[in-house]
DNA sequence: CGCTGCTGAGACAACGTTATCTCACCTACG
DNA sequence: CGTAGGTGAGATAACGTTGTCTCAGCAGCG
């Protein structure tokens, strides 16, 4: 069989073209100083003529600071829009630092989040975004000491010292219950994601949070959890909102939670009397009837603070480590302020 | 400077710890048959007390394939659904090969394509899905020449001759007018992405074909293009709609520019008595008042076509080069089903 | 004019793997 | 019992780069 690599042109074919040494190809392709005018010039244009390429594999091999430039970034699911709108935001920072980005979606999943970093760890790359699914980070920390900077994103690393990037999810949701409770609201329903979601717990902290300033008892049979999809928020809200005693208000703590939210509402004929905040803004909130209020996180932030620290830390950064909280916003649109009815 | 690479186990190491030599560790890791269980079992329990990684780039160099175990997607822009669905579905069938996948967006830009082409190219990815912004594709030849195998999506190769899987955008264009015609409409406005992308192309000849059919001349002052973005199809269509004689129905040749449709229409309160038909669907089509009719393209399958189809030639099928065309789907909602005015 | 120091360029080794070659050992056979 | 053939394992080279060492050539100096 054919080398595939004998395809492509190497150091020593330019070398050969240009007829000079390899050491000198190595030294013009790397912009160092020392190799005198005509040379580069001829250099180049065997470059040129061969359209040499660098071998990025080779070259990590061995230089003395192993950068493979590429990094790895390891999301919930690629397909939805917080992880994609994070993943557009870190590659662009990536991309204009000539560093490729190696993408992942874990779907929760902790034996697929160890697989793909060991995937990741594998390629060496030069550093790891995680939006991790593992309850237990520790067994991080090898990758860490072997020189490889990590930023967590959304939810916090349990032992393990990394830097992390999140909303303030439990002040969001709190502010959302208590612009509820503001307008007379004492009987809110919970909907929300995986309890074993840092971030999900979070949020109920702030729902909790909210009705005790108000002297509001939590009520286990309004509080739905663990609805992953449209559909099981759907039909979770489907019985709440056909229980003799319907909840006034229904706080969602998730994107899809939210729609599954509307979706049963308006199959009910109830969306214009019952409220509803949802956690995580999405495309057309604002074009539904009612408007969807929500609570907004500033993805894009997120993921470019992500990949600031990332790169930071590549660069040699060696500070304590931090976590940077980025607040929420709430955006009223009509249905976070619909009053309870008499 | 310490070594980056000295912190991290080689086989080097693992043979030592083993006792063996260097190559029996090679060949337990690549599960070659011909070394006994007892050195085995040495190896592995060394593998695992040293956590082992094989450095993928240095077996890419040495390796008479060269493979890298890493293929590159180039889309249009990862943070919008058409985009992130492919990336997904590919990256979905990728991971159970045990492959990584290198994503980046494009944005319509050319230069920037040629950019992370060559990229990918220094990284050796052993294969490449792209949505193609440049207009001419021979440059891919050499890559393609040097055993890169290349798939296009949504657009077809231009002087370049590789596999392509696309939607059948003309046909599901046509259907989508015939539809509005078949309806009694006779002034159908045409709204559409940038002219130099062949999609687009192909889905205003999808337009004219139906208006030809049905012995309607076209009228460029109801035909808008190169609208990119949600305001620029919300400025068109409110011009459109406050014109003296309106457009009865719009057909939107894109996302984006559906969605601006939609909040012109409804800031004009024009929604329920004109008609709309969108190509491509997005989330929460079917929950706005009306529904939105839209020309479905079969995302998932698009991404998964092209995965299935790079990794058979990777795997070295030789044969010759294909083209896929995906059927769309119309989705009645209710906007697409408003019939003319009197 | 001879020595020092600098500059530009090549020779060579090494990075962490795998391919090839070699060899020791064992089994089977005449 | 001697030899052919097979089998498991190590020695060595090579992949495409970069780091280090070396050296030729030349300017500057006493």
């Amino acid at each position: 069989m054919q080398r595939a690599t004998t395809l492509r042109a190497t150091m020593k074919d330019v070398a050969q073209r240009a007829g000079v040494s390899l050491k000198t190809v190595s030294r013009v392709i790397n912009n160092e100083r020392t190799v005198n005018a005509e040379m580069q010039r001829r250099v180049l244009g065997a470059v040129e003529e061969l359209r040499y390429q660098p071998n990025m594999g080779a070259r990590a091999l061995r230089r003395l600071d192993g950068r493979s430039s590429t990094i790895g970034v390891l999301l919930e699911d690629l397909a939805n829009p917080f992880s994609a709108t994070i993943f557009r935001a870190i590659e662009e920072i990536a991309g204009k630092r000539g560093v490729s980005v190696l993408g992942g979606s874990l779907d929760e999943d902790a034996d697929w989040e160890y697989a793909l970093t060991a995937s990741l760890s594998r390629h060496r790359v030069d550093g790891l975004v995680l939006v991790p699914a593992s309850p237990d980070h520790q067994y991080l920390e090898r990758e860490k000491d072997a020189g490889m900077p990590i930023v967590f994103i959304d939810r916090p690393p349990v032992h393990l010292d990394v830097d992390c990037v999140l909303s303030d999810s439990r002040d969001g949701a709190r502010g959302a219950v208590r612009h509820l409770l503001d307008l007379g609201h004492r009987r809110i329903a919970y909907l929300g994601d995986k309890t074993t979601i840092p971030t999900a717990q979070e949020r109920f902290t702030g729902y909790a949070d909210a009705l005790k300033e108000f002297g509001v008892a939590l009520d286990t049979s309004i509080i739905a959890t663990d609805l992953r999809t449209i559909d099981a928020s759907h039909a979770a809200t489907s019985i709440l909102v056909n229980d003799a005693r319907p909840p006034s208000a229904f706080f969602a703590g998730q994107n899809l939670v939210t729609i599954g939210v509307v979706r049963a509402l308006r199959q009910f004929g109830v969306q214009h009397t019952t409220a509803l905040v949802g956690f995580d803004d999405f495309l057309l909130a604002d074009l539904l009837e009612p408007g969807v209020t929500v609570v907004a996180q500033d993805v894009v932030n997120i993921g470019r603070e992500a990949a600031r620290i990332l790169f930071e830390r590549i660069d040699g950064d060696e500070s304590v480590t931090k976590q940077v909280v980025i607040p929420t916003r709430l955006i009223p649109r009509g249905s976070g302020e619909i009053a309870p009815s008499r």
